[in-house]
DNA sequence: GGCGGGTTTGTTACAGTGTATCACCGCAGC
DNA sequence: GCTGCGGTGATACACTGTAACAAACCCGCC
């Protein structure tokens, strides 16, 4: 199994995640196509965050072509399952290595040097956040938690370098 | 002066806003050209998160048209004094009405019904993101917290309606 | 005043991201 | 067969952002 480099968070593997995938659409009754199979595969191999248009263009070859709308529409349906987050900061997509609970506050965390986000979810972080919302009289209904900086892989062979 | 409706946690009115600027300016030694002030101001009075478009739109006048990209330059300029703060998963920009330091933990909350959106810094939301942060690993450069949801103006007007 | 160099702005063109629309296909259900 | 519906293909388009270059501007200096 394909496992990239850069950072060493990522407890799923590819085929980990396809099976998830295929299962909780088997679950609820909706279809998991072979465009989508292809989607959500391009997104789980590459390693970091990908632009719907890279996917389009990894998924094309010659005499077949992806198009965009494609991808964007598969992608949707992804993220809608909880399969895939968009980074905003990155007009970009990952799989989700963990299976959480939609709404469950989560940290992107992204690394400036290798690429490689990883998702960080924390009770303490959550607690902060809700007294926070608390105390303004805001009632949150989602929340884009997004940190670049370094990983503790690039951090490390830096250090070394 | 105008002061919008909607959300009432703007303590800062856009004449403020546009004195701040001048002065972070003049102490810095560096222009605000009536561009950038027009930018500003157009920013400030707004009461919601304004795209660039629409800022350009907001200057240009029959006879006077003033292009994104200018617009761009200016809110690049204003972004680094801190004047204006960009949400990104809006693609639109805010004044900051706050004048936090620069990387100091911000999270901006922006209301779903009226389109404000208000900034909270909370040493509790710091603290427990630094936790978080440590725990994976990982050294943050640049955070993006933002949260979706209803504000409590807009909250209160649904409950009474 | 005239000159030189840095900054700001205008203008055009272009790249990147995302959506609307319509037609077509495949398949389940009648 | 026919129909309804979800998924896909294809084109066009809107929105967001940047690159490149020229013109204008400012300011210190000769
Ligand atoms: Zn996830
Ligand atoms: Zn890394
Ligand atoms: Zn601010
Ligand atoms: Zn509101």
């Amino acid at each position: 199994m394909h496992r990239h480099e850069g950072h060493d968070a990522c407890q799923a593997g590819v085929g980990d995640m396809l099976a998830r995938a295929e299962s909780v659409c088997r679950e609820r009754g909706l279809q998991f196509t072979p465009l989508r199979r292809e989607v959500m595969e391009a997104v789980a191999e590459a390693g970091k965050a990908q632009g719907a248009y890279d996917i389009a263009e990894t998924l094309s070859a010659p005499g077949k072509r992806v198009a965009p709308v494609s991808v964007y529409r598969a992608l949707d349906f992804l993220m809608q399952q909880g399969l895939v987050h968009r980074i905003a900061s990155r007009n970009a997509f990952i799989p989700c290595a963990h299976g959480h609970a939609p709404g469950e506050g989560v940290v992107f965390l992204i690394c400036r040097s290798c690429g490689g986000v990883d998702e960080a979810s924390s009770e303490e972080l959550e607690d902060g956040l809700d007294r926070t919302l608390k105390r303004a009289g805001f009632t949150p209904a989602h929340s884009i938690l997004e940190v670049e900086g370094d990983c503790g892989a690039c951090r490390g062979r830096q250090e070394a370098g």
